[in-house]
RNA sequence: UGCCCGAUAGUAUAAUGGUAGUACGACAGAUUUUGGUUCUGUUUGUCUAGGUUCGAAUCCUGGUCGGGCAACCA
């Protein structure tokens, strides 16, 4: 076996099946097949995992196969961020497919059903066709055109391949069973003529195979073991099995799990174009949506989504995953990998009235507690005069307030411990300066006061303190399913961006790198934006940190 | 009122006829120069009614509930 360790889910457990019964001749070929129409969210991020995953698992390979039958909708642009985010999760896949490669043999295959008199040219419009199927409990009926030869048949189809007819003129239809209890196979759609200008195979074609007459047929022409996809298609699957088994090809097996369903988003490509097309968002990576490059461009990284994935797990029942849980996933892994710094997105300014005017120190702090030896450190100035975050002060201190209030000591990350004398308020009643005295044998490393202090703050030299955009990111949602609402659009949340154009940050930081995580001290996780500028630095945050406060505040 | 799929803590997911476990969450505590992290503990579950069996979450039957299936989309 690939691994003594128990298999991982439903399909895994499955495909040890069959390598142990030599089905396949053990051999693990899985795929990948998205529709090049929309950028992938977290929920092609599940199927990704699970394809390549398995196929790594069990020393098998995986095939990107675009499926692309439908020219109307289809772009280049979306093929290109596909493979690149395929490639960011860490992904490699065997090869570059694209069902349209196959038009010429789905072609053949097609015509193969009609001279086995198991297909038919039908000139019934959509919504006749609609009309003679029936209902679900109520069988179908032939159209006038079901009987018609072979060699008409045969004629026909190469005249709508020729471009004799006009889009929706005739479609051509598999001759299966017309009561069939499940609908799928009454008389399931095989081509229809569409007059569009396909990304890849340009005017050559005008003629198009439907899903169900490309998905398996593909798998089979790859010679697919394992073609997973998700719940929807289980209705599809007589099908799949009956058109391998009458065009006698290669014996591809398809398995179904549940989709990915995510609570205060929507996982729809319709509805995500909906909120790109209707400016909701600045785009289909927008640090809100929950596109694979919106999630990257927020600063979630390729091992807290695939560690996600495997988390989830994989079933056929359908769930709603929690948002948390993605939230734990990106905090799990920033956490040990992200640099600490320091910034105050609030500020209100704090004097320390016994320390000397016109006096820096270059004091120090570790980019990296969470790992040995910190990863080295960088130097921080620390002056008389310094930014603290508003938040962090209050006039009278609740019980268990460990911040700032006259009267209290609280500890300066990295620096002196100092305690409040005094402040001082404009005529509006808000507070313009805290002053404080500090302790100067407190000093961090070599602290010899013998103080214990409840409550540790950041702060930013005021004189050192560098200008940087903040923006802060709140769900896009404020209903836990919005597609359960007529108007999904109508629980967006109009507080899912706040936008800090000076918030002050420690010099450090502006030697930020691209697609790196950092951890504003007790603040959260950010990352600099695509659009950031070494002129105009944007921090977007990923993920605030875990707030027991915030709730033991709510509590009182 | 046809066919298909499903039902295990709040949310997911394991247990494959033999002690219902894990993760996230929640709650409580310890540690902490981040109210972060880490650690410890607590909490809550087999949809229902029968049947088979020494023994059922698991097998069988009925019911209930949820989801899906009729697009010239995938």
């Amino acid at each position: 076996m690939a691994n003594e360790e128990k298999p991982v889910n439903f399909i895994a457990e499955i495909i040890e099946a069959d390598i142990r019964s030599g089905k396949h001749g053990g051999r693990v070929l899985t795929r990948f097949p998205p529709e090049p129409n929309g950028y992938l969210h977290i929920g092609h991020a599940k199927s990704i995992v699970l394809n390549f995953g398995l196929a790594q698992r069990y020393h098998g390979k995986t095939n990107l196969r675009f499926d692309d039958t439908n020219p109307t909708t289809e772009e280049t642009a979306y093929v290109e961020s596909i493979k690149n985010d395929i490639k960011w999760l860490g992904f490699e896949w065997a090869e570059e497919l694209y069902t349209s490669d196959y038009f010429e043999t789905l072609y053949e295959f097609a015509t193969k059903l009609i001279r086995n008199g198991l297909a038919y040219v039908d000139d019934s419009t959509a919504a006749e066709i609609a009309a003679s199927k029936g209902t679900p409990t109520e069988p179908g009926k032939p159209t006038p055109f079901r009987d018609r030869s072979v060699e008409e048949n045969l004629s026909l189809f190469a005249e709508m391949r020729e471009g004799k007819y006009p889009d929706g003129a005739k479609v051509l239809r598999a001759k299966i069973d017309l009561a069939n209890p499940n609908m799928h196979l009454r008389d399931p759609l095989l081509y229809r003529i569409k007059h569009a200008h396909h990304h890849r195979t340009g005017d050559s074609w005008c003629i198009y195979p439907m899903y169900d007459f490309a998905h398996g047929q593909s798998d089979a022409i790859e010679e697919i073991t394992h073609s997973v996809c998700t719940l929807e298609f289980v209705p599809h699957r007589p099908l799949y099995n009956w058109l391998i088994e009458q065009l006698e090809i290669y014996p591809s097996k398809q398995y179904e799990f549940a989709r990915l369903n995510l609570n205060y988003t929507v996982m729809s490509k319709r509805k995500l174009l909906q909120l790109v097309n209707n400016n909701y968002v600045t785009g289909w990576d927008d640090p809100r949506m929950p596109t694979i490059s919106g999630l990257r461009r927020r600063g979630y990284t390729a091992t807290s989504i695939r560690n996600f994935c495997e988390r989830i797990g994989v079933a056929k029942r359908e769930n709603v995953i929690d948002v948390g849980l993605l939230e734990f996933c990106i905090r799990e892994d920033l956490n040990k990998t992200a640099w600490r710094r320091m910034a105050v997105l609030d500020p209100v300014k704090l004097v320390i009235t016994n320390y000397p005017e016109g006096k820096t120190e270059h004091l120090s702090g570790e980019n990296n507690p969470e790992v040995e030896g910190g990863e080295g450190e960088r130097p921080i100035p620390f002056s008389r005069e310094l930014w603290i975050e508003r938040e962090d002060f209050m006039e009278e201190a609740p019980k268990k307030f460990f911040r700032l209030a006259p009267g209290l000591m609280v500890r300066l990350k990295h620096a002196y411990v100092v305690q409040c004398t005094d402040f001082v308020k404009d005529a509006d009643g808000r507070v313009t300066e805290i002053r404080c005295t500090y302790i100067p044998e407190s000093k961090s490393g070599e602290d010899t006061s013998g103080l214990k202090v409840k409550g540790t703050i950041h702060w930013v030299s005021v004189p050192h303190a560098k200008t940087v955009t903040v923006r802060l990111y709140d769900r896009l949602f404020n209903a836990e399913n919005p597609a359960a609402d007529e108007d999904f659009t109508a629980s967006i949340n109009p507080d899912s961006l706040q936008v800090i154009e000076k918030a002050y940050v420690e010099p450090d930081l502006l030697h930020a790198e691209p697609g790196k995580g950092y951890q504003f001290i007790r603040k959260g996780y950010f990352t600099l934006d695509t659009g950031s500028t070494p002129d105009n630095p944007v921090f977007n945050r990923t993920v605030t940190l875990r707030d027991t406060w915030a709730k033991e505040a709510q509590k009182q």
